[in-house]
DNA sequence: ACAATTTAGGACCAATTGGTCCAAAAAAAG
DNA sequence: CTTTTTTTGGACCAATTGGTCCTAAATTGT
């Protein structure tokens, strides 16, 4: 049977990464693809190309809604150093909830196939890279506004804080104790002093 | 042919090791497992029991030799202070070395395993522990040298240098420039100020 | 030198891998 | 209603997966 016309392959590669982000690349499936993207093998070679496409794919779209979410919370109205502070919050929130454990997709990328994979290599630096400006912004908010020390570099706080983040993330995975990944987060803060 | 009278199984499990690391668990195979540690399909089996018992051996002998190499470091004849950051050198300098960007095992295995492998995360989560507790230490000479502020838990300061040193493996995975992960490096020592 | 014990090579296994291809069905166009 | 275009399910593919097993060879003990 055709594909409905309304296929949305927006949705599709929305699935595929949801596959990805909670199994990773190696243990994800031809078949747990294509049952999570809702179509045919022919369909997905048809209009995909292989499976690493999708990947790559995958990770563009993770960059997109990402961004999207992260640029939101950076324009609450609240003080920038705030909204820093509520970013590892949410990290460490996400990390202990039910679910919520597979961490940062870039994250696992990152750790499983940069080594290997270039390709995939570039765009997760290019998904860091969208961290890290989002945090350069904040920090240079944050100085504006008087709350962080215009001493420091903003833009090698940025990369901290996007490391320290990763840290979280990792330091979760294998113990998701909340107090002590509140402890982590709480002192990399204090290097906004 | 009868393998050699001198087969070492700790030496053995190194190799297996060596291939988990850099290439990860799924993407290991029984043929890369056997290639590397230098005996047949059946003497692997009747050793070793699976690939799983195997990767978690793996992970107890990286706790092993992780052990030994930093508490190496933590005995040398320096200044606490000066020791935290000379690790923290040692794994910048490394990620950014020729074929140091596999990072640290345990940083892998938490990323690629931890959430659907109950018996790894355990291993890994003592492995983290190890860290933390050689941390602890040396934050804790540290205080005693009177180079940290003793207003600091160091059970606190022990977790977030560990999470900090593993933001950045995650970190040089995607991007490995010295500048970058030095930044982050002295940027994270300074939470002990 | 011979028997008992280890160990290895590799045939074999069913299941799965990522991927191709085509006949048939559905949708779109006329 | 017919033709053309899409899109499909699923047969099929060779290669590989983790794992078992049996025979033959090497080592060990006597």
């Amino acid at each position: 049977m055709a594909r409905p016309r309304e296929f949305d392959t927006t949705e599709a590669l929305n699935e595929a990464m949801q596959v990805f982000w909670t199994k990773g690349f190696e243990a994800t499936s031809l078949n747990d693809l294509i049952g999570a993207m809702k179509l045919s093998k022919s369909s997905f070679y048809d209009t995909f190309g292989s499976k690493h496409e999708v990947f790559l794919a995958a990770i563009e779209h993770y960059k997109k809604t990402m961004t999207a979410q992260v640029s939101a919370v950076s324009e609450l109205d609240a003080l920038a150093r705030k909204l820093i502070g509520s970013l590892f919050e949410r990290a460490v929130e996400r990390m202990t909830e039910e679910g919520g454990r597979r961490g940062c997709f870039l994250n696992n990328c990152a750790v499983e196939v940069a080594l290997h994979d270039p390709a995939a290599a570039k765009l997760i630096g290019g998904g860091f890279g969208i961290m890290e400006d989002t945090f350069f912004a904040l920090v240079q908010r944050g100085q504006t506004e008087g709350e962080i020390d215009t001493d420091k570099d903003p833009r090698a706080l940025a990369r901290y804080l996007t490391s320290s983040l990763n840290g979280i993330m990792v330091m979760g995975k294998a113990n998701p104790d909340r107090e002590a990944l509140s402890d982590i987060a709480r002192i990399a803060l204090t290097a906004l002093d």
